[in-house]
DNA sequence: CGAGTGATTGAGGATGCTCAAACCACGTGG
DNA sequence: CCACGTGGTTTGAGCATCCTCAATCACTCG
């Protein structure tokens, strides 16, 4: 644990938890609360920038993000990062490293977070007490299936100008489902979209800049404000989902 | 069910499974077996180049490779291809839609596949039933998202002469622990190869050519001989890693 | 033989890269 | 209050990679 993180134990009971009064995530019976607030063992805050999940560790826990959002990668040996997706309020983060016995890839923090969380070696138990909950666990993985076969077709068949705009109504959308952000304020970097779509940041920087003299966007202190969402979304040839109720936890 | 599609009910009982033999699966036990046997509705065979899933389809069913492979892609509106994955024996295929509701991609074969047909709506009473089975679901799911995340690092940050190199090793690798094949031969397109990297068929032709040169490679009657996989594993920056038994179905 | 599929080649150009420098906002410490 | 360092953005120049277009070739199949 290293000094960016720090555990708190169950300063936050389940039946408190800011993520239920969301009304994008599915309500829980009773006993399910009740099998979930055992089996998480408390929070876990972490500061920006801090890295939460290593490459190659075999950490006991696993966690679901309360607040706050960060980003999973990997490294080359020479040093080149891939982002592969990023987390945020309600999504899952090691369950491969739980699953697979290794972590395959690195969480790091874009902001404060904190996370909620459970010990791995439990999660057996829940498959045999709480079907319902394992078939959501299930669900969820595959949800992270299906934004990285979109992840992929964009790093690999769209232009630039149309990776950029993809990645900025991505990532809008899952922000305000998740309710991280209200004003459509990104806090991101350019380093951090050059390494998700596979290009360079300067030639990132050269392609929001086209995005930016059309008026779609606006990249100020530090983050990117996002002016015409509808515009990004029909460049990128992309169309909102309505979001159901959905599981976590 | 198109004209290149041929179910046939039950006519391969789940004890006589082939995969069973494969010492890299897990054994199942009794109980199991037996659930597994009534959960299964039969086998559907496919012929090379039929399409076995669709996207957007609603399709009832969920799968397991029994023999043969396939490919995994999506499609951008104007025909541009993304290959995502390979599905090979002992792989799932379906999950996502089983779960989500929709095919989010398409599935076609790459030679002839025979697949084994689940009816996705009993799923949860696996999940119920069977604890064991639904983890085994999970890791399967966890073990795909590791793919795909490897398959992005590939396709963002790898040059094109390592990407070949690494699709290849990744193959070949693959389909040596599914039994698919024994002597090193892949009958792969270099367009097939193309849409899974993100570059053209011209530049792939050329970077296999220059593949080739170094006697890593040969193209031969429609398909890719593997003559030194260490080598590709070299230039590529990968490290096969000993496979332990994985489960499936 | 003719059609179809996939591999191969060349030419010319667009896209995207690296290198390098400058710039800007910010926080720190003298 | 200013000098300085830092992290991130912006710009320009020159070049490598990769693309498209178009033609050709090898092979198989009816």
């Amino acid at each position: 644990m290293t000094k960016e993180q720090e555990l708190t134990h169950n300063s936050l009971p389940c039946e408190k938890c800011p993520l239920r009064k969301r009304n994008i995530f599915r309500d829980f019976e009773a006993d399910e609360l009740d099998f979930v607030g055992r089996f998480k063992k408390g929070d876990l805050a972490v500061k920006k920038g801090a890295t939460v999940l290593v490459e190659g560790a075999h950490n006991p826990h696993l966690y679901t993000v309360l607040s706050g959002w960060g980003f999973r990668y990997k490294l080359l040996e020479d040093g080149r990062r891939q982002i592969v997706n990023y987390v945020m309020p309600g999504d899952l983060v090691g369950l491969q490293g739980s699953l697979l016995g290794e972590m395959k890839h690195s969480v790091e923090a874009l902001s404060q977070m904190v996370l909620c969380v459970f010990e791995k070696a439990e999660l057996f138990s829940l498959y045999r007490k709480f079907p319902e909950l394992a078939y959501d666990i299930t669900w969820i993985a595959s949800r992270e299936e299906c934004m990285l076969d979109d992840n992929l077709l964009t790093v690999g068949r769209r232009t630039a100008l149309e990776k950029v705009a993809y990645l900025l109504v991505f990532i809008l959308e899952r922000s305000r489902q998740s309710g991280l952000t209200k004003n459509g304020t990104l806090s991101i970097t350019q380093q951090h979209v050059a390494d998700t779509l596979g290009i360079s940041v300067v030639h990132t920087n050269k392609t929001i800049a086209r995005l930016m003299e059309r008026g779609h966007v606006k990249w100020e202190d530090g983050g990117c404000r996002i002016l015409n969402p509808e515009a990004l979304a029909e460049l990128a040839g992309w169309t909102a989902e309505r979001a159901g109720k959905r599981p976590f936890l």
